[in-house]
DNA sequence: TGTACATCAGTGAACGCGCGTTCACTGATGTAC
DNA sequence: TGTACATCAGTGAACGCGCGTTCACTGATGTAC
């Protein structure tokens, strides 16, 4: 640390910033129970009152903690289909990701998709990028003429059902190794996908 | 009322009971935050120390309302089965019953499957029973010699994760009819189970 | 059947805790001229 | 470049709130004999 970085300045420069991920680290560390504007202040190393000055009470933070998570989330869904073609493999490769996701950051998947979020965040672009990303990667499958919701909410439903079960530990205690355990068993499912419903 | 009804007593005769379907409709009207001892006990018409006599504190409580909880989920997955023969009837109808639960008692759906329960209550005999009846539902169409858990485990995700979108709202507000809607859809993905996989 | 007594299941007051919020304040920053 | 001034962003004290928990207590219940 450098002189500068110890001595106190009055303004912090990116408050607001640190205290969403000040948020996110205790979310995850703690539950959403352990979610407070004091706890997210005091380690963002301001005082209790200073948030107030950035968000609107402890609903504000949650709805900046969740649009941060949303850009966190389409990372992990982004990130293994660079250089991937085969639209098999690519539906693999977002579910995966998922499932990371979920795996580190079961805080923030509680958030992101807990209720009454959309309800607060009408125009929610964060949420829309990354279901644009799942929209992209079912494309192929989509028989010509079919709605292309109809896979989409398939795929979705799926994999969001196998993490949150995952992550509540009804696959076992510890969890199975993702290559040779159910995360295997479930993507059977989708093996045809594409191929079913007409 | 009665006489006998008004007056008071000093002993309650069944309060363990009482709080926890009070803590149930606390949970249903206010969410998990809602749900407090005091506010249990005020509901069920009792000090707020009386609790302490029935529950180890307010984690106890959740584990009774949870195994409650259990038992309510089974009578929803078995009330559309009675009489149903064919198998891909049978395993519609406990999807319809696995979502008719969440959307009229989606705090409790939370609770049961919350992260952590399962740690607490090592041995469930509540979602035991309520796994068997998916387990049975399934079986026909296990293909011989193959693991039934593999199936078990795909219906359930896809039924659990679309569950839960739907009350995240994530298919739209407000929430489609269900006869022409998403469920629909993401129920074609069963269309084929059972001849995928080998 | 009656009595003595132990146990059970509530009461109500009290405690400390962390929380969100408000308030007057003040130091730092930015801007007009 | 320098000065005056408005605005911004954080401080620290204070407030009331609901919470879980503890405690001595007491009325109700159950049991031994």
């Amino acid at each position: 640390m450098t002189k500068t970085d110890t001595k106190k300045k009055h303004h912090h420069g990116n408050l607001k910033e640190a205290l969403v991920l000040a948020g996110i680290e205790l979310l995850e560390e703690s539950g959403i129970d352990g979610l407070t504007l004091r706890k997210c202040a005091a380690r963002a190393g301001v005082s209790h009152a200073a948030p107030a000055h950035h968000f609107d009470g402890l609903a504000g933070l949650k709805i900046a903690i969740a649009q941060e998570g949303f850009r966190i989330f389409s990372r992990y869904l982004e990130d293994g289909l660079t250089g991937l073609v085969d639209p098999q493999d690519r539906l693999r490769s977002i579910c995966q990701g998922y499932l990371a996701f979920g795996l580190q950051h079961p805080g923030l998947l509680n958030v992101i998709f807990g209720t009454g979020l959309s309800a607060l965040v009408p125009d929610n672009q964060e949420g829309s990028y990354a279901y644009n990303i799942l929209r992209g990667v079912c494309a192929p499958f989509v028989p010509e003429g079919q709605n292309p919701q109809i896979i989409e909410i398939q795929v979705w439903s799926l994999i969001h059902g196998f993490t949150l079960l995952y992550l509540a530990g009804e696959f076992g205690y510890p969890p199975p190794a993702i290559a040779d355990g159910p995360f295997e068993q479930v993507m059977t499912l989708l093996d045809r996908i594409g191929t079913l419903g007409n």
